[in-house]
RNA sequence: GCCCGGGUGGCGAAAUGGUAAACGUUGCUGACUUAAAAUCAGCUGCCAGAAAUGGCUUGUGGGUUCGAUUCCCACCCUGGGCACCA
């Protein structure tokens, strides 16, 4: 043995020479039968490389896969690269290199890392985001959108991010901050392109509902989503008193304000009106208001606020009262005072509330500060008061009623349209085209893709112009409506429009002149298993749900879903306990894992590490757990091969037992448990010094989805001519799993008192007999009554007094 | 503030109503060795005890049960999502 060590190197080698070779991964176009798409959330290559804690979800999704090949199903598990967006561009102009080169470059070491760990990816497949015939389709999906009426031109103040100069989505900031780097955002008005998101709203909730995800990102989802059910309830202002009539001319007299309120139950209780300072209503009142002067300061102030200024709830509450203005709650018949104040946001709702400061914390203190009334309309019952007709009714019934009477039943989201435009160079160009005569023309499909110039000078301008609008050649083309000439929509997509559709793309890689074959298309979606971090749960994973959910609605997806189950993937931290990166020094690279212990160590160390949706800390000296049991096996196969072994009974329900659990455990994603039931296997089979040729294959096969190199080796050694990636998965044979003899507890008053081995199937009778016999049970019953006997059949007995 | 997780040995953890701490790591002891490494064997939750054994122990307090890490109630701590969203 001791001249015949285990060589990881010359070993893992060999076997990702040979799979390569052989076309091991290769997929079939169709699945023959049972199908299975297990798929990763792709990278985008940046500079850095890969540390150890990205390929952890990879090697899930690998683990299973392999088992899942072993069980019979054409596998589809795939691999590419997302390539465009802000990151990968960031970093192209840190460096000074073109952000295609640095792209190609960091590709390949991508690639290279990856295929050091012996991933089962059919590289046949591989896709890449900024691949012209992959963006071609990424726009003609711009287009479809465009022609649903989905994608539309817009001039609202947008979130600006001063530092990356460029526009941003709501879900790409983080605490009002610009998600990529930082930096405060500002509000911007300026041209964008929106995506309307916010018409799929319902069926982005609804969905949620057939989909068996992780709690937690269901739950972020929906609060990302944001529904509020209401009620919309119109105030009508009162004529104007005789000052305001003097100051400005016309009157408010039958002019309304409709307000959006989740209390219609406490109507009685609204002593004010609140409007924003963007209220669309604001210049109107503003020429007919006492204090004109003042208000239009706050109006100013408040616009001059950031973003975060402004929603910090933690702030003191400002407002001005509208002097002159009232209006009527036709509920309570009381005359109420009209204020502006920046608490209220534009955007949600209506852009104005109904203050009930008895029932609402925010009211309250504004309430408070400004002295204005405070009038209790609910009870400590939860019933109505100081509201009429409604006096006595349940607060529940009377948002019902109120609403009918008095408003109509609305629904909110919190959620945006979506800003799809960058002012940026790195990402696909939108496939529009500005005439001044026929204004906005799409692209004609056949004329796709726009493809992306190559350009000298790639850094953002700042002017709210991508730099491409600097390239006159490019800019300038014939309106394909008419042949004048005509000016290409410059700016580009987000980073995520490429994400948003690669699992559809995946399925028929390298086929330029069709979106993706229909045929295909249905044989394989949805993915069956999706592997990602949870951080994409509000930005990636509801953009990809939206275009998923259109182009079903279109005919070009079968599901209305893209991805079945989702597992995500909890980090690996460094050592030190934060997180790994360049900046902290401790980013551990797998390459020097693979070399110093190999692949199948880094792979089953990953899988061991604790439970696979939980972060956990890298650990140098938790890898020796895994690189030992790996040697282990290899010794226990160097005694066992060749010889004629006899299985003990315990060797034979070792065995069986590992079947059932590491199926299972793979199965649902329980990749630590699994493992140590292999490492108790091989403890079982190590006591006997060796084992059977049975035991021993069906121990590789088990362990071949995790350890592929190690277990193509010991299979083929066995002389076995096909690989182990191909075997069949074994099945537990139910004679040896129901153990002959067993060990269980007696129990007095429910505390351990003594240990009994019986048959398994020995009758209640006998184990009672042999159980009050064992000396700590006499003498802890002591002479006592017993009053009752708990018997568990192959658990434990116990004796109650 | 609202919503969702989690809290178990020195450390990563296992057990989802039935012997708490499997598996791995760390540490200690021993075998082998001139020695070390590697390997192998034993011990390793806390307290008392020479041992047998007894008591305690899964964030805290209560409850249900013959029996609770597991189910129920209240609280504390902690990670995450949303958040002046009316």
């Amino acid at each position: 043995m001791a001249d015949n060590p285990y060589n990881h190197i010359e070993i893992e080698k060999k076997w990702q020479k040979r799979w390569a070779e052989d076309g091991t991964f290769t997929t079939p176009d169709m699945p023959a039968g049972k199908k299975s798409y297990v798929l990763d959330m792709f990278p985008y290559p940046s500079g850095e490389g890969l540390h150890v804690g990205h390929p952890k979800g990879y090697i899930a999704t690998d683990v299973y896969a392999r088992m899942m090949r072993m069980q019979g199903y054409d596998v589809l598990h795939p691999m590419g690269w997302d390539a465009f967006g802000l990151p990968a561009e960031n970093y192209a102009i840190k460096n000074k290199i073109h952000p295609r080169i640095a792209v190609e470059k960091n590709i390949a070491r991508f690639k290279e890392q990856l295929q050091n760990i012996g991933f089962s990816y059919d590289w046949n497949r591989e896709i890449n985001t900024i691949d012209p015939e992959y963006y071609k389709w990424t726009q003609w999906i711009f287009l479809q959108l465009y022609k649903k009426g989905l994608a539309y031109e817009s001039f609202e103040p947008i979130n600006w991010c001063p530092s990356c100069q460029t526009g941003l989505a709501n879900e790409d900031l983080d605490q009002g901050k610009c998600e990529r780097c930082g930096s405060i955002v500002e509000k911007r008005p300026m041209r964008q392109w929106m995506l309307k998101i916010t018409d799929y709203a319902e069926q982005l909730l609804s969905g949620l509902e057939t989909l068996p995800w992780p709690k937690s990102i269901i739950e972020s989802q929906k609060n990302w989503i944001g529904k509020s059910e209401g009620a919309e309830i119109s105030f009508r202002f009162l004529p104007l008193t005789k000052p305001a009539r003097r100051t400005g001319g016309g009157e408010l007299e039958g002019v309304s304000v409709d307000v959006f309120t989740t209390r219609p139950d406490t109507l009685f209780g609204c002593t004010y009106l609140v409007l924003s300072p963007e209220h669309a209503l604001m210049q109107n009142i503003l020429s007919h208001v006492d204090n004109k002067v003042e208000v239009a300061a706050y109006i100013k102030s408040a616009s001059e606020k950031t973003e975060i200024d402004r929603t910090d709830a933690a702030k003191e509450k400002t407002g001005v009262e509208l002097r002159g203005v009232r209006a009527k709650n036709s509920a309570s018949g009381e005359e109420i005072p009209v204020w502006v104040a920046d608490y209220v946001l534009a955007d949600y709702g209506t852009g104005a509330v109904m203050a009930v400061p008895a029932h609402d914390d925010r009211d309250f203190a504004f309430a408070k500060k400004y002295e204005l009334p405070v009038v209790t309309v609910v009870n400590e019952e939860n019933k109505l008061i100081n509201s009429g007709e409604f006096n006595g009714l349940d607060a529940e019934d009377a948002k019902q009623k109120i609403t009918e009477k008095f408003g109509k039943t609305t629904t909110n989201y919190k959620l945006r349209d979506w800003v799809f435009s960058r002012q940026r160079y790195w990402g696909e160009p939108i496939p529009i085209v500005h005439c001044e005569e026929d204004g906005i023309v799409p692209v004609p499909e056949d004329q796709l893709p726009v493809l992306l110039p190559e350009v000298e000078h790639y850094e953002p301008t700042g002017t709210g112009e991508s730099p491409l609008a600097a390239i006159t050649d490019w800019v300038s083309t014939a309106c394909p409506k008419c042949g004048k000439p005509a000016k290409r929509e410059t700016n580009t997509m987000p980073q995520w429009a490429g994400s948003s559709w690669y699992s559809l793309r995946y399925i028929d890689a390298k086929n330029p002149d069709q979106f993706v074959d229909s045929e295909k298309e249905k044989a394989w979606m949805p993915v069956d298993v999706y592997v990602g971090g949870a951080e994409h749960a509000t930005r990636h994973l509801i953009y990809a749900r939206f275009w998923h959910i259109v182009l079903h609605e279109l005919g070009f997806a079968s599901t209305p879903e893209p991805f079945m189950r989702l597992e995500h993937v909890g980090l690996i931290l460094a050592e030190d306990g934060r997180k790994m990166s360049k900046r902290y020094g401790n980013v551990v690279n797998p390459d020097d894992i693979v070399a110093l212990v190999g692949a199948d160590t880094l792979r089953i160390y990953e899988m061991f590490m604790g439970p696979f949706n939980q972060s956990v800390s890298w650990s140098t000296a938790g890898i020796s757990g895994p690189r030992k049991f790996i040697e282990r096996l290899w010794r226990l196969a160097q005694a066992s091969i060749g010889q004629d072994h006899q299985d003990s009974e315990q060797v034979l329900y070792a065995i069986n037992k590992s079947i059932k659990k590491v199926s299972e455990d793979t199965a649902t994603f329980r990749f630590n448990t699994a493992i140590a039931t292999l490492m108790e296997c091989l403890n079982v089979f190590e006591r006997e010094k060796a084992v059977s040729k049975e035991s021993l294959e069906t121990f590789i096969r088990l362990l071949a989805p995790y350890a592929p190199h190690v277990c193509e080796e010991v299979w083929g050694r066995m002389g076995y001519a096909g690989g182990i990636s191909r075997a069949r998965w074994p099945v537990a044979d139910e004679r040896y799993l129901a153990e002959k003899t067993i060990v269980i507890p007696v129990q007095v008053n429910g505390k351990v008192r003594a240990e009994i081995s019986i048959a398994r199937d020995a009758s209640q009778e006998e184990v009672e007999a042999l159980a009050r016999q064992q000396e700590n049970v006499v003498k802890h019953v002591a002479g006592a009554q017993v009053k009752k006997v708990v018997y568990v059949p192959s658990k434990l007995i116990n004796f109650v007094w």
